[in-house]
DNA sequence: GCCGTTTTCGGCCCGACTGTTTTCAGTCG
């Protein structure tokens, strides 16, 4: 081999590189010991690299870093080096201190810093499976401060540890909630049962569920949850909250809150702890602590006044005699509660935030200045543009699909069955095109007419309801359509996508999209990351992410937020950036079964996640505004359209 | 290590549960 070149620029770190490294830095020096207040800085900037919108070693590398909420000099400083060397040498010396394996024991239930250090220096663990080894040989132990019990969690630990569960997706979330929670609502004493945690969120995806219950009963309440079928373990059980592990499934948590004063327990539990600590922090400026309890007044010793402690004597003395009796003797200080989370909210001085935005991402500045967002609702979607029948991959009938979308008080739904090219979903022919056409028409025909005579359903709107004609058209490998123009040209509203060759590198994967955006015939590009969550995990398409949006936003092709709960694609990220960049969004379900038509919640969810109003939301317009839009009539720019090319259907 | 409608220094969210250390540390959310 020849030599190397001298300065070739190492390949540029994901922002989950990125992340792993501050994670694992993190790690170590709680490991080492090192002050909590540092360990956690690490943490917090690693979650929040992970969670930019930017290509944080792209932007490094172009010499524009961006400014990323906790991360200050130091940490920019180790980005930097990364960047430049792909290396880091703080790193690399921590690694002298402390065997990088030990992160790994950290992940074990019950088992944190200090446990870890004491396997370490008092048994010679480095790693889980030392520790195996050890725990089925029986030589863990024999040391101050691991005790028989100890072992034993330990044991339970690393077995949890092995069978531990993936995240959820938000749709199997919803059921296990709804079960434990019928279950709950038949105990005695209670009054409402309400899932919060990352669930109310509507995080993408869930790890544990938390679920509160009012109640007049809590031993009841608790006794009812421990107690229910599917429980494989009792994590933990007191009288305030409880914690089990569902067999196959994840923790779940249930909290207790007593009558009346839900406000601040939903606020808590709901989080994200983030979200939390922004709000105490507000409550201690305020002189109040925030727990879940409520807000208790802070007390003398409490304030934050270095020079009060010589004089504290001689002010409690001042004190006015009264206000000693109204609060007793120690500790036993004033506690608001409240029933609202709204109320809560306004005590602090905020608007209520919605769930979906609590992560801490600009939602409590917003809500100080009255500038919370109006996000888009369910409510608001007027029709759905992207849904499979049982002519390609999906189950139901076309007649089934367009009842249940005009039951949904729609004024359309797009049937967009997949083009011939994806063998696999057995996509339509255009000779099966032109006879889906006929049954198309024939329905809305029927539709037509029961509207004039008034026996259509009732939450039909005053324009009606039609089935449109659409595809979800294949961009095949090599970056061209998967039907020819005047094929395209026949359908109402054209969604692309791409199912193939995904590791193609990322300046080939751009232009086949770039390629479909600006086609005249593509209205919609179908889960543009083409990511999907859960067992059937896929990282994001490797695309260069600007000029995906340039061109949306110049075209006036739509972006779409797939509902579907193992996709929800754009990501909320995304779809912020997209947003930002003038793009235009749609919000649908990729139904392949009457049922699924109500998961387009779970892509409003991630919409509401990205601050997107009503107003970014293409099928939030009537049926009429949607296809004046995709007939290129109204979009923001129809050079290279082929004006007119969409035939007029109803 | 980060950060500033109190602060460029001195703070940094709070409580339940567990085990056992008879007054609290460790872990978790």
């Amino acid at each position: 081999m020849a030599e190397q070149p001298p300065v070739a620029p190492p390949p540029l770190p994901s922002n989950a590189d990125l992340a792993a490294i501050f994670d694992e830095i993190g790690s170590l020096l709680e490991i080492r010991g090192e002050l909590v207040f540092k360990t956690v800085a690490y943490h917090r900037a690693a979650d929040a690299i992970a969670h930019s919108p930017h290509e944080i070693a792209r932007d490094y590398r172009a010499g524009r870093p961006p400014a990323i909420p906790g991360v200050g000099s130091a940490i920019s400083d180790k980005i930097a080096e990364i960047v430049a060397t792909g290396r880091l040498r703080f790193l690399d010396r921590l690694h002298g201190d402390v065997p990088p394996t030990l992160v790994e024991l950290l992940e074990i239930p019950g088992v944190g810093p200090k446990t870890v250090r004491l396997l370490w220096e008092r048994l010679g663990i480095e790693t889980l499976e030392d520790l195996r080894t050890g725990l089925r040989a029986g030589t863990v132990g024999g040391v101050p401060g691991l005790t028989e019990k100890g072992i034993a969690s330990l044991r339970a630990g690393v077995e949890a540890l092995d069978r531990r569960s993936t995240r959820m997706t938000l749709g199997t979330a919803e059921r296990i909630v709804a079960a434990i929670a019928a279950r709950l609502a038949e105990a005695p004493g209670v009054r409402a049962v309400v899932p919060a945690g990352s669930f109310r969120r509507r995080r993408e995806t869930v790890g544990d569920l938390d679920i509160l219950v009012e109640t007049d009963d809590p031993a009841a309440a608790i006794a009812s949850f421990t107690e229910m079928p599917g429980v494989s373990a009792i994590v933990n059980a007191g009288t305030a909250k409880a914690a089990v592990r569902l067999a196959g499934g994840p923790q779940v948590d249930l909290m207790v809150m007593p009558p009346g004063r839900a406000g601040t327990y939903l606020v808590h539990f709901t989080g994200s702890k983030e979200h939390n600590v922004r709000l105490r922090a507000l409550a201690r400026d305020r002189g109040w602590s925030l727990s879940e309890k409520g807000f208790a007044r802070l007390g003398e010793a409490d304030e934050r006044r270095p020079a009060a402690a010589e004089s504290e004597a001689a002010e409690a003395g001042a004190d006015d005699a009264g206000a000693a009796e109204v609060e007793p003797a120690r500790g036993a200080t004033e506690l608001r509660t409240f029933a609202t989370e709204a109320e809560v909210y306004d005590f602090l001085g905020l608007a209520e935030v919605p769930p979906e935005l609590r992560e801490d991402g600009g939602e409590v500045e917003a809500a100080r200045a009255g500038r919370l967002p109006r996000l888009v609702d369910v409510a608001d979607l007027r029709g759905d543009c992207h849904a499979h029948s049982d002519w390609s991959d999906g189950i139901h009938t076309i007649e089934q699909m367009a009842e249940a979308g005009r039951a949904r008080g729609y004024e359309y739904l797009v049937l967009t069955d997949h083009s011939h090219g994806l063998a696999i979903a057995r996509g339509l022919s255009p000779e099966r095109v032109a006879a889906q056409r006929t049954v198309i028409a024939e329905l809305n025909a029927r539709f037509a007419r029961e509207e004039a005579e008034g026996v259509a359903p009732a939450a039909t709107p005053a324009a009606g309801f039609r089935l449109l004609q659409g595809c979800e058209l294949e961009i095949r490998g090599d970056g061209s359509l998967d039907f020819d123009d005047a094929v395209l040209a026949s359908f109402d509203v054209v969604v692309a996508a791409l199912h193939q060759g995904r590791r193609q590198p990322r300046g080939q994967l751009t232009a086949r999209v770039l390629g479909a955006i600006r086609s005249p015939h593509v209205d919609v590009i179908a889960h543009p990351a083409g990511r999907m969550l859960g067992e059937r995990g896929r990282d994001d398409l490797d695309l260069a992410w600007d000029e995906i949006y340039a061109a949306a936003a110049e075209t006036g092709t739509l972006l779409e937020i797939d509902g579907s709960d193992h996709r929800l694609d754009l990501a909320p990220e995304r779809a912020r950036l997209a947003v930002a960049a003038g793009c235009t969004l749609t919000i649908d379900s990729d139904a392949h079964r009457v049922e699924e038509l109500a998961g387009i919640a779970w892509g409003v969810a991630q919409a509401r996640r990205a601050w997107v109003g009503p107003g970014s939301v293409a099928n939030t317009w009537s049926r009429a505004a949607l296809l004046a839009w995709v007939g290129g009539g109204s979009r923001p720019a129809t050079a290279g359209r082929a004006a007119g090319s969409r035939r007029a259907t109803s």
